[in-house]
DNA sequence: GGTAGAAGTTGACGTAACGAGAAGGTCCAG
DNA sequence: CTGGACCTTCTCGTTACGTCAACTTCTACC
């Protein structure tokens, strides 16, 4: 009651590739293997694969299956561990999905168009953020801006667009974090705010104090806070709360 | 306003040897290289990496990222395609999960107490099992035993309990399918017996008519009736069908 | 101008779990 | 004795980098 590898990979619906290669790693070895080199399988081995598949179906790493059936350690709790990666790994992608979700509908709804009078909008704003940021900060900021202009005005109006569409839709992420109860001082909200601060520091190379006083900017600058608005009428001060949260919590900024 | 690799690398989170990986395969080359080899990064570049990262989140590979970013084809489509994929691996990880919390649970309660007695019985019910086998279908299968004795002869105690533990789990899977509402010919059945009938083949070398003969087996020996009632009073019946629907579909069984 | 240290460079190998294919030995039937 | 089926052991490729190793370059300091 031998059995060739070939035979073994058609019962079990393996490869004698992958046979082999279990057999490389010490995973499953055949019962004997002959002078020729040829591999014989058993009944026991047979046994043995049938605890394999069930484990590897599971999603258990190779290596671990190896480690549970030689039974050293506490079986039970290794494969609770595993449970546990595989729930915060669902939880995961839970959120992708929902990011793509929004992702999609943004892109494939009437985004496009849109998209112009945003590009727009958000240059004919720019003057008057400007001079309320300087009024706000004094002249350090206008130094800022004139760097963050040098480089936006040799940006491409795709360029532009791009930028605008990722802001937006940043946007509407936090928007759906705040109206799902998240408060602004969050973890996850934090973690969003992460990409926040990374898109605002790809124009302004802004500090831990420069990204703080943008909180104002945001409820105080009508200009801006019309544009959030269209979005969400109750982001502006949520949003100024995250702002000011993550330059504390996650800059190290302190009120001087 | 260039940066350094390392400088870029602080900024996004990532490590110099990403950057380098990411000019290596074309995903995001440095506005300009240096004399000296140095990689030099301008804003455009944080502007493409910001988009990078962005689909990098969202579990895109980074070859679909290049393409994406490149503009060719249809964004939207490529979106979904991916969010169909994130779906279907996220279902296939509930199942998953499920079933690791069956085997965990049945492994960490009193499972290690009850499996002796499970043993033993079987052991009762062997010789029981196969007069009653040769009755039903001749002397033919009475061959098969004595095969299938002279190889679980040889086992230790530990594998027949492995094997006898292994059985019970996935009859308790199929009885929380059938609970579950589904039919013995549904295609999530016929997968799990799959199982059933490599486990069955292991200890017995059963052809397509043997195993449709076992559906009797189930549901009119007394003590494989009541070994099986004993996990679930309904299951007998409902694994009958499902052992000719699986004789039938999948071995290409036909009345003779 | 020499030197230490930080930061840069290009390989090369390792990861998980095999698939694909090359080059060659073995077995069996006609 | 020969063709075809089956077996073997390599080796490379896959994904997205981490981790050395060996070497060059820049910068600061004495």
């Amino acid at each position: 009651m031998e059995h060739s590898i070939s035979e073994v990979a058609r019962m079990s619906g393996l490869t004698p590739r992958t046979l082999r290669h279990y057999d490389d790693i010490g995973l499953l070895r055949p019962a004997r293997t002959a002078g020729n080199g040829y591999r014989w399988y058993g009944r026991r081995e047979l046994l043995r694969l049938q605890r394999i598949l069930f484990l590897r179906e599971l999603g258990v790493p190779l290596a671990q299956i190896t480690r549970l059936l030689a039974g050293d350690g506490d079986d039970v709790a290794a494969l609770r561990r595993h449970r546990d990666d595989l729930v915060a790994h669902r939880e995961r992608l839970d959120e992708i999905i929902r990011t793509l979700d929004r992702t999609i509908a943004d892109l494939s709804g009437q985004a496009h168009l849109s998209e112009e009078e945003f590009f727009t909008g958000l240059a004919a704003r720019r003057g008057d953020l400007r001079r309320d940021l300087e009024a706000r900060y004094g002249t350090r900021v206008a130094g800022h801006f004139a760097e963050a202009d040098a480089v936006t005005g040799r940006w491409t109006r795709q360029e532009h667009e791009q930028a605008a569409a990722h802001g937006r839709r940043l946007l509407r992420r936090l928007s759906e974090a705040r109206s799902g109860g998240l408060a602004p001082d969050s973890v996850a909200v934090l973690d969003l705010m992460t990409e926040h601060y990374q898109g605002i520091r790809l124009l302004w190379p802004a500090d831990a104090a420069a990204y703080h006083a943008l909180a104002d900017v945001v409820t105080g600058n009508p200009g801006q806070r019309a544009m959030i608005e269209e979005i969400d009428p109750l982001l502006p001060p949520w949003l100024a709360s995250a702002i000011r949260a993550y330059a504390t919590r996650r800059l190290g900024y302190t009120a001087s």
